[in-house]
DNA sequence: GTGAAAGCGCTAACAC
DNA sequence: GTGTTAGCGCTTTCAC
């Protein structure tokens, strides 16, 4: 389709600069420019600030925030950096960070980032270049490269859903562990000892914790080890959970319910129980973890441990502007409390039932 | 809990400017800049290139794209708006966008705005305080305020999914009236005849659009009015879907299909039937529209209209840079062709069966 | 081909 | 309280 448009390719005004304002209201640029800064407006008299004000009213002024952050060294930008923007999971910790640092007028650069720490390092020197305030950093590993180069940069940074092994910033996150012994009490409640476990990622903490979390969980209730199988998927994806939960299913035919590090994994699970024509909860119970949209919606309805994914990014927010503003100490690990959310695809085995 | 940190608050290094750089390469500053920037090396003896570009290794400089901003006028910066940044439809256009623009060397400020007109150039200003380059819009209705500021303001933007009923700016989506057409196509091919809409929001381009691609379809086919039911939802969420579809399903006890503008309400349609005790697609035959993720899972997993929402992205950012090179006049729209994904919602009907 | 100088728009020390 | 001055780090004329 070919078309073309008036205003199209129309040439920007000029914006009207301080020096304009101040011209304006007959007072001098710095006068100006203290009179529209909050902190050292009360350093002008009354009747002078209105002129200004007004001036900048009718003037229609937008203070230049570029010019600005090159004077003072300060953006009033920060970097998040997640490693799957398609990833839902990331999607409402994104909306939590960036509405929390809106209100207190910070914009938020979101890179995209994948999961190769060069590849982030280099993106985090391109946000670095920009002069961002600090990193939001939803992308990290137990031991984490970035989080060395932003130590080392001085850099404000911030970890969110991730953890690393040996704490160096603050973050935010939930209980992973707490979440498995939901998962693991409940199913054991529900009559089941024979439980396996489709494991996340090693190299990053929920994937990890959520692990030990697991075999904690199996361990307070005395299952046996042999009752318990654990396998590792290499990425938290739905065909990677039906790759693991296959090879869990074809090495152990007797397990009645198996936990997922996530809820992409627990489909991928459904998937695997799908090829094998068994189904759930009848043959094998199924367990997710963060409660993603539509998974209440799937065939059965996944029953899976709920985090505020939101609430979580709210809380990065905080602790970024917390540390921006100095006082960054006071609070280094906020944990959230997960829940249990009951649907269909766990189910209460018969006593002595098996298969 | 309560940690400490030794690296916490550490002073950041000050970091090497164009000034250190040529200094140590015993040139100019100017002579630096030259060098650095590719447009304007061939204009510095090849030897002395070398020994700026040596010098900018050892002393690891970073440009200071604030101040080079200053000084040009451009930031390589572009703004998104996104109306619902947890809306799973606009996760992957983002990843499109900024993947396309990164290679470019542009960096993205996504603005997760809302509806609110007002309050979305409120947020422009913002970007453009930040001297954006230019917006990508996500957010457009048919007569949009957001279009008419930037056009004013002679800022580069770009449409994506959604269009104004009079075309102004570059836009790229979806064709929209044609993904009704495949699905309507689908469901007279399967016998139905007494079909229903469940139509989106009408002040934007998608549910006005599909509305009338659904009405031109089911023409084409000679199907009479009184066969056809259309009923428009507020929103694109899934309450809206169930209470729209209900007061349809409980006006219309005879239709043996519904349509629906977007994916999330034809999950709402599934409450709906869920809730009146109708089985899809024995009952009711259902089509979405986006293939969204997921919708391959739920029960019955859904047929749908597919649209390549990353490719739209990317497209939209090619577009955004032909528009800042300057040559953006050559393609205006770009419209994807969707296709139909066939899964279990919708069923052939057995000649003459009726409810 | 390179250096000198000006200046983008703003803020903050200092002077009065 | 307000004006003066300097300068953030870079690019880009203009000389030579």
């Amino acid at each position: 389709m070919q078309l073309r448009f008036k205003h199209a390719g129309r040439k920007a005004a000029k914006p009207t600069t301080l020096k304009d304002v101040a011209a304006a209201a007959g007072v001098h640029v710095s006068t100006a420019s203290r009179t529209l800064n909050p902190i050292t407006r009360h350093l002008v008299a009354g009747n002078v600030a209105l002129r200004v004000e007004r001036a900048a009213q009718k003037l229609d002024y937008r203070p230049d925030l570029v010019a600005a952050s090159l004077r003072t060294g300060r953006s009033r930008l920060i970097g998040v950096l997640v490693p799957d923007i398609a990833d839902p999971v990331f999607s409402p910790i994104l909306g939590g960070i960036t509405e929390s640092l809106l209100a207190a007028g910070y914009s938020t650069v979101i890179a995209d980032v994948g999961s190769n720490q060069d590849r982030q390092i280099e993106l985090i020197e391109g946000l670095m270049a920009r002069r961002v305030d600090g990193l939001v950093l939803a992308t990290v590993s137990r031991k984490d490269a970035v989080v060395d180069h932003c130590l080392r940069r001085g850099l404000p940074a911030v970890l969110v859903n991730r953890t690393e092994s040996q704490p160096r910033l603050a973050t935010v996150a939930s209980d992973d562990a707490g979440g498995m012994k939901l998962a693991v009490d409940h199913l054991v409640a529900l009559g089941h000892r024979r439980i396996g476990h489709v494991a996340g990622p090693q190299h990053v903490s929920t994937g990890f914790l959520r692990r030990r979390g697991f075999e904690a969980a199996v361990r307070k209730h005395g299952l046996p080890a042999a009752d318990i199988a654990v396998e590792v998927a290499s990425a938290y994806s739905r065909v990677e959970g039906e790759r693991v939960a296959g090879a869990l299913l074809d090495a152990r035919g007797d397990l009645t319910a198996i936990v997922a590090a996530n809820d992409l994994l627990a489909l991928g699970v459904y998937d695997a129980l799908h090829a094998r024509k068994l189904r759930c909860p009848a043959d094998i119970s199924v367990v997710g973890h963060n409660d993603m949209p539509l998974v209440d919606m799937v065939a059965p309805p996944l029953t899976t441990v709920r985090i505020s994914h939101r609430e979580m990014g709210e809380e990065a927010a905080r602790m970024m502007l917390e540390e921006l503003a100095g006082h960054g100490h006071r609070e280094r690990a906020v944990t959230l409390t997960p829940i249990l959310i009951v649907r269909s695809s766990s189910r209460k085995l018969n006593p002595g039932e098996a298969r």
